[in-house]
DNA sequence: TGTACATCAGTGAACGCGCGTTCACTGATGTAC
DNA sequence: TGTACATCAGTGAACGCGCGTTCACTGATGTAC
Protein backbone atom coordinates (compact mmCIF):
# COMPACT_ATOMS: atom_id res chain seq x y z
CA UNK A 1 0.00 0.00 0.00
CA UNK A 2 0.77 3.91 0.40
CA UNK A 3 3.79 2.70 2.90
CA UNK A 4 5.82 0.71 0.02
CA UNK A 5 6.36 4.24 -1.89
CA UNK A 6 8.97 4.55 0.65
CA UNK A 7 9.66 1.03 0.28
CA UNK A 8 7.67 -0.64 3.33
CA UNK A 9 9.37 1.84 6.10
CA UNK A 10 7.33 3.10 8.87
CA UNK A 11 6.31 6.42 7.65
CA UNK A 12 3.86 9.24 9.28
CA UNK A 13 0.61 9.29 6.93
CA UNK A 14 -1.03 12.62 6.52
CA UNK A 15 -4.01 13.16 8.35
CA UNK A 16 -5.94 12.94 4.74
CA UNK A 17 -4.61 9.16 4.46
CA UNK A 18 -5.14 8.48 8.10
CA UNK A 19 -9.08 9.17 7.42
CA UNK A 20 -9.22 6.70 4.39
CA UNK A 21 -7.25 4.25 6.56
CA UNK A 22 -9.86 4.39 8.98
CA UNK A 23 -12.90 4.22 6.72
CA UNK A 24 -10.65 1.12 4.87
CA UNK A 25 -10.57 -0.61 8.43
CA UNK A 26 -14.29 -0.35 9.07
CA UNK A 27 -15.01 -1.78 5.19
CA UNK A 28 -12.69 -4.63 6.10
CA UNK A 29 -14.02 -5.26 9.49
CA UNK A 30 -17.86 -4.94 8.54
CA UNK A 31 -17.34 -7.72 5.78
CA UNK A 32 -15.05 -10.26 7.64
CA UNK A 33 -16.84 -10.05 10.98
CA UNK A 34 -19.91 -10.85 9.58
CA UNK A 35 -18.49 -13.30 7.19
CA UNK A 36 -16.06 -15.29 10.05
CA UNK A 37 -17.85 -13.83 13.13
CA UNK A 38 -17.00 -11.32 15.53
CA UNK A 39 -14.92 -13.69 17.78
CA UNK A 40 -13.46 -15.57 14.35
CA UNK A 41 -12.16 -12.48 13.20
CA UNK A 42 -8.98 -11.29 14.88
CA UNK A 43 -7.61 -7.83 14.63
CA UNK A 44 -4.87 -8.98 12.38
CA UNK A 45 -7.36 -10.53 10.09
CA UNK A 46 -9.10 -7.05 9.68
CA UNK A 47 -5.96 -5.23 9.34
CA UNK A 48 -4.40 -7.66 6.90
CA UNK A 49 -7.58 -6.85 4.83
CA UNK A 50 -7.06 -3.48 4.70
CA UNK A 51 -3.32 -3.44 4.04
CA UNK A 52 -1.77 -2.83 7.05
CA UNK A 53 0.05 -4.99 10.20
CA UNK A 54 -1.99 -5.10 13.13
CA UNK A 55 0.25 -2.66 15.33
CA UNK A 56 -1.36 0.30 14.15
CA UNK A 57 -4.74 -0.61 15.01
CA UNK A 58 -5.12 1.13 18.31
CA UNK A 59 -3.99 4.67 16.86
CA UNK A 60 -7.73 4.25 15.15
CA UNK A 61 -9.59 2.34 17.81
CA UNK A 62 -9.43 2.14 21.76
CA UNK A 63 -10.06 -1.72 21.54
CA UNK A 64 -11.57 -4.65 19.45
CA UNK A 65 -14.95 -3.75 20.90
CA UNK A 66 -14.85 -0.45 19.84
CA UNK A 67 -14.17 -1.85 16.45
CA UNK A 68 -16.81 -4.05 16.59
CA UNK A 69 -19.23 -1.38 17.59
CA UNK A 70 -18.35 0.69 14.29
CA UNK A 71 -18.52 -1.97 11.82
CA UNK A 72 -21.57 -2.93 13.34
CA UNK A 73 -23.26 0.45 12.89
CA UNK A 74 -21.65 0.76 9.75
CA UNK A 75 -23.18 -2.33 8.14
CA UNK A 76 -26.80 -1.75 9.40
CA UNK A 77 -26.16 1.96 7.88
CA UNK A 78 -25.70 0.79 4.47
CA UNK A 79 -28.46 -1.58 4.99
CA UNK A 80 -31.06 0.50 6.38
CA UNK A 81 -30.89 3.60 3.50
CA UNK A 82 -31.29 1.16 0.66
CA UNK A 83 -34.61 0.80 1.92
CA UNK A 84 -34.98 4.50 2.89
CA UNK A 85 -34.95 5.81 -0.58
CA UNK A 86 -37.41 5.57 -3.52
CA UNK A 87 -40.81 4.43 -2.97
CA UNK A 88 -41.45 2.53 -0.13
CA UNK A 89 -43.72 -0.43 -1.62
CA UNK A 90 -41.13 -0.73 -4.08
CA UNK A 91 -37.99 -0.38 -1.94
CA UNK A 92 -39.23 -3.06 0.43
CA UNK A 93 -40.19 -5.63 -2.40
CA UNK A 94 -36.77 -5.37 -3.86
CA UNK A 95 -35.05 -5.86 -0.81
CA UNK A 96 -37.25 -8.50 0.19
CA UNK A 97 -36.56 -10.49 -2.76
CA UNK A 98 -33.03 -9.72 -2.86
CA UNK A 99 -32.81 -11.10 0.97
CA UNK A 100 -34.45 -14.04 0.16
CA UNK A 101 -32.06 -14.61 -2.77
CA UNK A 102 -29.76 -17.36 -2.81
CA UNK A 103 -27.32 -14.73 -3.53
CA UNK A 104 -27.51 -13.51 0.01
CA UNK A 105 -27.24 -16.97 1.27
CA UNK A 106 -24.28 -17.41 0.12
CA UNK A 107 -22.24 -13.99 0.55
CA UNK A 108 -22.86 -12.89 4.50
CA UNK A 109 -20.22 -10.55 3.77
CA UNK A 110 -22.12 -8.31 1.82
CA UNK A 111 -25.42 -8.98 3.24
CA UNK A 112 -27.32 -8.04 6.10
CA UNK A 113 -25.78 -8.45 9.69
CA UNK A 114 -28.79 -9.49 11.63
CA UNK A 115 -28.49 -12.98 10.36
CA UNK A 116 -25.00 -13.01 10.11
CA UNK A 117 -24.08 -12.05 13.52
CA UNK A 118 -27.64 -11.61 15.67
CA UNK A 119 -26.80 -14.82 17.93
CA UNK A 120 -23.14 -13.31 18.56
CA UNK A 121 -24.52 -9.57 19.51
CA UNK A 122 -26.68 -10.67 22.09
CA UNK A 123 -23.50 -11.68 24.03
CA UNK A 124 -22.17 -8.52 23.41
CA UNK A 125 -22.15 -5.37 25.59
CA UNK A 126 -24.35 -3.06 26.12
CA UNK A 127 -23.57 -0.48 24.03
CA UNK A 128 -23.31 -2.80 20.89
CA UNK A 129 -26.72 -3.93 21.36
CA UNK A 130 -28.06 -0.31 21.29
CA UNK A 131 -26.19 0.28 18.31
CA UNK A 132 -27.66 -2.89 16.71
CA UNK A 133 -31.14 -2.00 18.43
CA UNK A 134 -30.98 1.43 16.68
CA UNK A 135 -29.89 0.22 12.96
CA UNK A 136 -32.65 -2.32 12.91
CA UNK A 137 -35.40 0.57 14.30
CA UNK A 138 -34.05 1.96 11.00
CA UNK A 139 -34.59 -0.80 9.04
CA UNK A 140 -38.41 -1.38 10.72
CA UNK A 141 -39.08 2.34 10.17
CA UNK A 142 -38.32 1.95 6.65
CA UNK A 143 -40.11 -1.09 5.94
CA UNK A 144 -43.46 0.00 8.08
CA UNK A 145 -43.72 2.61 5.27
CA UNK A 146 -44.31 -0.40 2.66
CA UNK A 147 -47.26 -1.71 5.34
CA UNK A 148 -50.97 -0.90 5.45
CA UNK A 149 -53.16 0.09 8.70
CA UNK A 150 -52.32 2.21 11.27
CA UNK A 151 -48.82 3.61 12.75
CA UNK A 152 -48.84 1.17 15.36
CA UNK A 153 -50.40 -1.43 12.92
CA UNK A 154 -47.55 -1.19 10.36
CA UNK A 155 -44.75 -1.09 12.49
CA UNK A 156 -46.36 -4.33 13.91
CA UNK A 157 -46.47 -5.94 10.63
CA UNK A 158 -43.00 -4.46 10.13
CA UNK A 159 -41.06 -6.63 12.80
CA UNK A 160 -43.40 -9.29 11.74
CA UNK A 161 -42.08 -9.39 8.42
CA UNK A 162 -38.34 -8.01 9.16
CA UNK A 163 -38.13 -11.34 11.93
CA UNK A 164 -39.18 -13.67 9.53
CA UNK A 165 -36.97 -12.69 6.78
CA UNK A 166 -33.97 -12.96 9.32
CA UNK A 167 -35.30 -16.17 10.82
CA UNK A 168 -35.37 -17.72 7.23
CA UNK A 169 -32.07 -16.77 6.61
CA UNK A 170 -30.35 -18.33 10.34
CA UNK A 171 -32.56 -21.13 9.83
CA UNK A 172 -31.13 -21.53 5.65
CA UNK A 173 -27.70 -20.57 6.52
CA UNK A 174 -27.30 -23.13 9.91
CA UNK A 175 -28.61 -26.21 7.69
CA UNK A 176 -27.93 -28.38 4.66
CA UNK A 177 -28.81 -26.92 1.12
CA UNK A 178 -32.27 -28.64 0.68
CA UNK A 179 -33.65 -27.10 4.17
CA UNK A 180 -32.14 -24.01 2.73
CA UNK A 181 -33.83 -24.11 -0.36
CA UNK A 182 -37.30 -25.28 1.15
CA UNK A 183 -36.80 -22.52 4.03
CA UNK A 184 -36.42 -19.65 1.54
CA UNK A 185 -38.99 -20.84 -0.75
CA UNK A 186 -41.99 -20.73 1.68
CA UNK A 187 -40.70 -17.43 2.83
CA UNK A 188 -40.81 -15.93 -0.18
CA UNK A 189 -44.24 -17.35 -0.54
CA UNK A 190 -43.56 -19.79 -4.03
CA UNK A 191 -46.25 -22.07 -4.75
CA UNK A 192 -45.06 -25.97 -3.79
CA UNK A 193 -43.99 -27.54 -6.27
CA UNK A 194 -43.96 -24.80 -8.62
CA UNK A 195 -44.35 -26.44 -12.08
CA UNK B 1 -17.82 -35.23 42.93
CA UNK B 2 -17.33 -38.98 42.68
CA UNK B 3 -13.58 -39.05 42.92
CA UNK B 4 -13.72 -36.97 46.08
CA UNK B 5 -14.57 -40.16 47.36
CA UNK B 6 -11.26 -41.10 46.81
CA UNK B 7 -9.66 -38.11 48.36
CA UNK B 8 -9.68 -36.51 45.12
CA UNK B 9 -6.86 -39.59 43.18
CA UNK B 10 -7.66 -40.27 39.85
CA UNK B 11 -9.46 -43.51 39.65
CA UNK B 12 -10.82 -45.71 37.31
CA UNK B 13 -15.04 -45.34 36.83
CA UNK B 14 -17.28 -48.44 35.98
CA UNK B 15 -18.64 -48.20 32.97
CA UNK B 16 -22.23 -46.86 34.19
CA UNK B 17 -20.34 -44.26 35.44
CA UNK B 18 -18.58 -43.49 32.25
CA UNK B 19 -22.21 -43.18 30.63
CA UNK B 20 -23.49 -41.10 33.08
CA UNK B 21 -20.32 -38.63 33.11
CA UNK B 22 -20.66 -38.67 28.98
CA UNK B 23 -24.48 -37.57 29.52
CA UNK B 24 -23.31 -34.48 32.05
CA UNK B 25 -20.85 -33.26 29.83
CA UNK B 26 -23.49 -33.60 27.05
CA UNK B 27 -26.25 -31.41 29.12
CA UNK B 28 -23.41 -28.90 30.82
CA UNK B 29 -22.31 -28.01 26.76
CA UNK B 30 -26.06 -27.99 25.56
CA UNK B 31 -26.77 -25.39 27.93
CA UNK B 32 -23.22 -23.63 27.88
CA UNK B 33 -22.81 -23.31 24.64
CA UNK B 34 -26.25 -21.51 24.12
CA UNK B 35 -25.02 -19.15 27.05
CA UNK B 36 -21.61 -18.38 25.79
CA UNK B 37 -21.35 -19.28 22.35
CA UNK B 38 -19.93 -22.13 20.71
CA UNK B 39 -16.83 -20.44 20.46
CA UNK B 40 -17.30 -18.70 23.52
CA UNK B 41 -17.43 -21.41 25.87
CA UNK B 42 -14.44 -24.02 26.31
CA UNK B 43 -13.56 -27.26 26.35
CA UNK B 44 -12.46 -26.44 29.95
CA UNK B 45 -15.82 -24.31 31.06
CA UNK B 46 -17.66 -27.49 29.83
CA UNK B 47 -16.13 -30.19 31.81
CA UNK B 48 -15.51 -27.87 35.37
CA UNK B 49 -19.32 -27.58 34.89
CA UNK B 50 -19.63 -31.41 34.53
CA UNK B 51 -17.62 -31.44 37.59
CA UNK B 52 -14.49 -33.33 36.17
CA UNK B 53 -11.71 -31.30 34.76
CA UNK B 54 -10.96 -30.82 31.53
CA UNK B 55 -7.81 -33.56 30.55
CA UNK B 56 -10.69 -36.65 30.60
CA UNK B 57 -12.48 -34.74 27.61
CA UNK B 58 -10.97 -37.00 25.07
CA UNK B 59 -12.11 -40.25 26.54
CA UNK B 60 -15.54 -38.84 25.78
CA UNK B 61 -14.93 -37.28 22.55
CA UNK B 62 -12.68 -37.19 19.24
CA UNK B 63 -13.16 -33.35 19.19
CA UNK B 64 -14.13 -30.06 20.66
CA UNK B 65 -16.31 -30.35 17.25
CA UNK B 66 -17.87 -33.56 17.88
CA UNK B 67 -19.40 -32.04 21.43
CA UNK B 68 -20.74 -29.34 19.28
CA UNK B 69 -22.44 -31.78 17.14
CA UNK B 70 -23.49 -33.87 20.50
CA UNK B 71 -24.76 -30.59 22.20
CA UNK B 72 -26.40 -29.63 19.18
CA UNK B 73 -28.76 -32.60 18.58
CA UNK B 74 -29.46 -33.08 22.30
CA UNK B 75 -30.80 -29.39 22.66
CA UNK B 76 -32.69 -29.86 19.37
CA UNK B 77 -34.13 -33.07 20.20
CA UNK B 78 -35.08 -31.97 23.09
CA UNK B 79 -37.34 -28.58 21.74
CA UNK B 80 -38.87 -31.09 19.09
CA UNK B 81 -39.57 -33.32 21.80
CA UNK B 82 -42.03 -31.10 23.44
CA UNK B 83 -43.40 -30.17 20.15
CA UNK B 84 -44.39 -33.74 19.12
CA UNK B 85 -46.62 -34.74 22.36
CA UNK B 86 -49.99 -34.54 22.51
CA UNK B 87 -52.69 -31.62 20.26
CA UNK B 88 -50.52 -30.83 18.01
CA UNK B 89 -52.66 -27.31 17.71
CA UNK B 90 -52.51 -27.12 21.74
CA UNK B 91 -48.39 -28.25 21.64
CA UNK B 92 -48.02 -25.84 18.76
CA UNK B 93 -49.64 -22.58 21.02
CA UNK B 94 -48.16 -23.13 24.39
CA UNK B 95 -44.49 -23.57 22.07
CA UNK B 96 -45.39 -20.32 20.32
CA UNK B 97 -46.02 -18.28 23.81
CA UNK B 98 -43.23 -19.92 25.55
CA UNK B 99 -40.61 -19.12 22.52
CA UNK B 100 -42.15 -15.25 22.97
CA UNK B 101 -42.27 -15.26 26.38
CA UNK B 102 -39.49 -12.33 28.40
CA UNK B 103 -38.42 -15.80 30.17
CA UNK B 104 -37.37 -17.32 26.87
CA UNK B 105 -35.50 -14.10 25.77
CA UNK B 106 -33.63 -14.24 29.43
CA UNK B 107 -32.32 -17.83 29.30
CA UNK B 108 -31.01 -18.91 26.28
CA UNK B 109 -29.40 -21.78 28.25
CA UNK B 110 -32.51 -23.67 28.20
CA UNK B 111 -33.92 -21.75 25.44
CA UNK B 112 -34.04 -22.99 21.28
CA UNK B 113 -31.13 -23.08 20.26
CA UNK B 114 -31.54 -21.88 16.96
CA UNK B 115 -31.30 -17.67 18.02
CA UNK B 116 -28.48 -18.65 20.34
CA UNK B 117 -26.50 -20.32 18.19
CA UNK B 118 -28.02 -20.11 14.26
CA UNK B 119 -25.39 -17.40 13.34
CA UNK B 120 -22.45 -19.42 14.57
CA UNK B 121 -23.35 -23.07 13.34
CA UNK B 122 -23.67 -21.24 9.45
CA UNK B 123 -19.84 -21.17 9.78
CA UNK B 124 -19.73 -24.64 11.54
CA UNK B 125 -18.23 -27.59 9.69
CA UNK B 126 -21.23 -29.64 6.86
CA UNK B 127 -21.70 -32.10 9.59
CA UNK B 128 -22.92 -29.73 12.23
CA UNK B 129 -25.34 -28.12 9.39
CA UNK B 130 -26.73 -31.56 8.80
CA UNK B 131 -27.43 -31.97 12.43
CA UNK B 132 -29.12 -28.91 12.62
CA UNK B 133 -31.15 -29.22 9.76
CA UNK B 134 -32.83 -32.38 10.85
CA UNK B 135 -33.66 -31.14 14.03
CA UNK B 136 -35.57 -27.83 12.94
CA UNK B 137 -36.83 -30.58 10.35
CA UNK B 138 -38.38 -32.13 13.17
CA UNK B 139 -39.80 -28.94 14.47
CA UNK B 140 -41.28 -28.15 11.74
CA UNK B 141 -42.73 -31.01 11.18
CA UNK B 142 -44.03 -30.75 14.21
CA UNK B 143 -45.29 -27.39 14.24
CA UNK B 144 -47.07 -28.24 10.18
CA UNK B 145 -49.73 -31.00 11.87
CA UNK B 146 -51.32 -27.42 13.47
CA UNK B 147 -51.01 -25.46 10.21
CA UNK B 148 -54.18 -25.67 7.87
CA UNK B 149 -54.12 -26.94 4.07
CA UNK B 150 -52.36 -29.19 1.67
CA UNK B 151 -49.25 -31.31 3.32
CA UNK B 152 -46.85 -28.37 1.52
CA UNK B 153 -48.93 -25.72 2.28
CA UNK B 154 -48.90 -26.80 5.82
CA UNK B 155 -45.32 -27.34 6.02
CA UNK B 156 -44.52 -24.10 3.87
CA UNK B 157 -46.72 -22.42 6.76
CA UNK B 158 -44.77 -23.92 8.97
CA UNK B 159 -41.58 -22.97 7.86
CA UNK B 160 -42.51 -19.30 7.64
CA UNK B 161 -44.24 -19.42 11.32
CA UNK B 162 -40.68 -20.82 12.84
CA UNK B 163 -38.48 -18.33 10.78
CA UNK B 164 -40.65 -15.64 12.65
CA UNK B 165 -40.45 -17.09 15.88
CA UNK B 166 -36.67 -17.90 15.28
CA UNK B 167 -36.02 -13.96 14.14
CA UNK B 168 -38.21 -12.29 16.77
CA UNK B 169 -35.80 -13.86 18.97
CA UNK B 170 -32.68 -13.37 17.42
CA UNK B 171 -33.66 -9.53 16.83
CA UNK B 172 -34.70 -8.93 20.57
CA UNK B 173 -31.67 -10.68 22.51
CA UNK B 174 -29.62 -8.33 20.09
CA UNK B 175 -30.89 -5.18 20.66
CA UNK B 176 -31.99 -2.92 23.75
CA UNK B 177 -35.37 -3.93 26.24
CA UNK B 178 -37.44 -1.54 24.60
CA UNK B 179 -37.03 -2.78 20.87
CA UNK B 180 -37.00 -6.17 22.56
CA UNK B 181 -40.27 -5.98 23.68
CA UNK B 182 -41.69 -4.21 20.80
CA UNK B 183 -40.57 -6.98 18.34
CA UNK B 184 -42.01 -9.88 20.80
CA UNK B 185 -45.00 -8.28 21.32
CA UNK B 186 -45.64 -7.84 17.93
CA UNK B 187 -45.04 -11.25 17.17
CA UNK B 188 -47.09 -12.49 19.80
CA UNK B 189 -49.72 -10.05 17.68
CA UNK B 190 -50.33 -8.47 20.54
CA UNK B 191 -53.00 -5.30 20.19
CA UNK B 192 -50.90 -1.93 19.70
CA UNK B 193 -50.74 -0.10 23.04
CA UNK B 194 -53.37 -2.67 24.77
CA UNK B 195 -55.75 -0.78 27.03
C1' DT C 1 8.93 31.98 1.90
C1' DG C 2 12.35 29.37 4.69
C1' DT C 3 13.94 26.87 8.74
C1' DA C 4 13.77 24.14 13.04
C1' DC C 5 11.38 20.90 15.50
C1' DA C 6 7.47 18.52 17.85
C1' DT C 7 3.91 15.32 16.42
C1' DC C 8 2.18 11.00 15.31
C1' DA C 9 0.54 7.04 11.57
C1' DG C 10 2.20 2.95 10.79
C1' DT C 11 5.80 -1.03 11.55
C1' DG C 12 7.23 -5.23 13.58
C1' DA C 13 8.74 -7.51 17.72
C1' DA C 14 7.14 -8.67 22.08
C1' DC C 15 3.88 -9.35 26.24
C1' DG C 16 0.75 -12.45 29.00
C1' DC C 17 -3.13 -15.30 28.48
C1' DG C 18 -6.41 -18.87 27.40
C1' DC C 19 -7.35 -22.04 23.96
C1' DG C 20 -7.61 -27.15 22.06
C1' DT C 21 -5.07 -31.02 22.60
C1' DT C 22 -1.57 -34.47 24.49
C1' DC C 23 0.51 -37.26 27.92
C1' DA C 24 2.43 -39.83 32.04
C1' DC C 25 0.31 -41.45 35.77
C1' DT C 26 -3.13 -43.72 39.26
C1' DG C 27 -5.65 -47.51 40.99
C1' DA C 28 -10.46 -49.56 40.87
C1' DT C 29 -12.82 -52.18 37.35
C1' DG C 30 -13.56 -56.10 34.68
C1' DT C 31 -11.79 -60.43 32.79
C1' DA C 32 -9.28 -64.79 32.11
C1' DC C 33 -8.17 -68.86 34.35
C1' DT D 1 -15.39 -68.67 44.35
C1' DG D 2 -10.60 -66.85 44.34
C1' DT D 3 -6.50 -64.86 42.20
C1' DA D 4 -3.59 -62.37 38.85
C1' DC D 5 -3.42 -58.91 35.71
C1' DA D 6 -4.66 -55.96 31.64
C1' DT D 7 -7.72 -52.12 30.90
C1' DC D 8 -8.97 -47.49 31.05
C1' DA D 9 -11.78 -43.10 33.31
C1' DG D 10 -10.22 -39.34 35.19
C1' DT D 11 -6.24 -36.12 37.00
C1' DG D 12 -3.17 -32.37 36.46
C1' DA D 13 0.89 -30.67 34.17
C1' DA D 14 2.45 -29.49 29.82
C1' DC D 15 2.54 -28.46 24.56
C1' DG D 16 2.30 -25.06 20.69
C1' DC D 17 -0.54 -21.55 18.95
C1' DG D 18 -3.13 -17.39 18.05
C1' DC D 19 -5.33 -13.91 20.45
C1' DG D 20 -5.77 -8.71 22.11
C1' DT D 21 -2.78 -5.40 23.43
C1' DT D 22 1.70 -2.72 24.22
C1' DC D 23 5.87 -0.55 22.86
C1' DA D 24 10.29 1.37 20.88
C1' DC D 25 11.14 3.09 16.73
C1' DT D 26 10.95 5.73 12.01
C1' DG D 27 10.70 9.77 9.33
C1' DA D 28 7.24 12.65 6.68
C1' DT D 29 3.77 15.88 8.24
C1' DG D 30 2.34 20.03 10.12
C1' DT D 31 3.37 24.09 12.92
C1' DA D 32 5.74 28.00 15.18
C1' DC D 33 8.69 31.63 14.25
Amino acid sequence: MSSEIFGGRPVRMSQEEKDRSHARIIASASRIFRERGLEGASVADVMKDAGMTHGGFYKHFESKDALVGSALESALACFAGQLEAGDPSRAYSAYRDLYLSDGHLANPGIGCPVPALGSEVARQTEDARAVFGRGMGRIVAAIARAMRGSAAARRAAAWREFSMLVGAVVIARAADPQIASEVLAAARGDKPHGH
